[in-house]
DNA sequence: ACCCCTGTTCGGCG
DNA sequence: CCGCCGAACAGGGG
């Protein structure tokens, strides 16, 4: 379930493998590694060290000593895990790093993930898009602002859900973000109040701030009161006064939200 | 069988 | 040219 806090939790598999030597690679999967061929990750890796794991929004890449830099997206259902040493690849393994301690490996029943390497001292504008990251300085009031009013005929649930302004913020945090911010989804961005736009940038920061400090370390669960555990039940109330929340499609994406508090 | 899906890119169209 | 929207990508699960 890849947003930013999954993306950063599999950032923190990756940095828990550096610094030690990768003795072996199972690159023989062509899809999620195209355009690699089999054997070229291999052999672009074997007997170098990872030596950090950088993430920006859902983007992720590992830097090297001295080989290329290992660019990651999860897609729709990607997950970095840890394994024991002597792993096993099954069917929807797509790439294993094999360490004399461990193995990292990157699996995606689905495939709409990518695995792709680049020669470089600059990270290419796949993973470095100079999209500010929610959590720093940088997304601020007249950021947000200036978005808002740059997608005024957009729906703000669409708004949210761009990564080229809400870096990482995928379908449950858009979600949450403006059940929190007590905004209709289906509202126009450019016709929320000063108040509604207040509240929007404080439950984004909220939201990512939150989930990431949570799921990063330890995968733990959000608290109940979160809107993400009932959203996609048929019937799944609103965690303030439990009225049943409302579906519908808006921005192309499956929306729930509470018609008693959102306006 | 049929429909749905927590992401991204691209072509069509207004 | 800008920007929104639906389709496509692939496979598992309800």
């Amino acid at each position: 379930m890849p947003e930013l806090p999954e993306a950063e939790r599999a950032r923190q598999q990756i940095e828990r493998a550096l610094g030690r030597e990768i003795v072996a690679v199972d690159d023989t999967d062509v899809y999620v590694c195209r355009p690699h061929a089999p054997g070229e990750i291999a052999s672009a890796l074997i007997g170098r060290t990872l030596t950090k794991a950088n993430r920006r929004g859902k983007f992720l890449w590992a830097e090297t000593d001295g080989g290329p830099d290992l660019g990651l997206h999860l897609g729709m259902s990607g997950k970095m895990q840890t394994a024991r040493p002597d792993f096993r690849p099954q069917k929807h393994d797509h790439l294993v790093l094999y360490q004399r301690e461990r193995a990292l490996v990157f699996t995606d029943a689905r495939q709409f993930g990518r695995v792709q390497f680049h020669h470089g001292k600059t990270a290419p504008a796949w993973w470095e898009n100079g999209v500010p990251e929610i959590v720093s300085a940088k997304f601020n009031r007249p950021f947000l602002d200036r978005f808002l009013h740059r997608h005024r005929k957009a729906p703000i649930k669409a708004v949210v859900l761009m990564q080229s302004g809400f870096s990482g913020i995928g379908n449950w945090m858009a979600d949450e973000i403006l059940w929190r911010a007590k905004i209709l989804p289906a509202k126009l961005a450019g016709k929320l109040s000063a108040r509604e736009r207040a509240e929007l940038f404080r439950a984004t920061k909220f939201v990512a701030r939150e989930s990431l400090r949570i799921i990063g370390p330890d995968d733990s669960t959000l608290p109940r009161t979160w809107l993400t555990h009932e959203r996609w039940r048929v019937g799944g109330k609103c965690p303030r006064h439990k009225t049943v929340l409302r579906r519908a499609t808006i921005g192309g994406r499956t929306t729930a939200w509470c018609p008693k508090c959102q306006k």
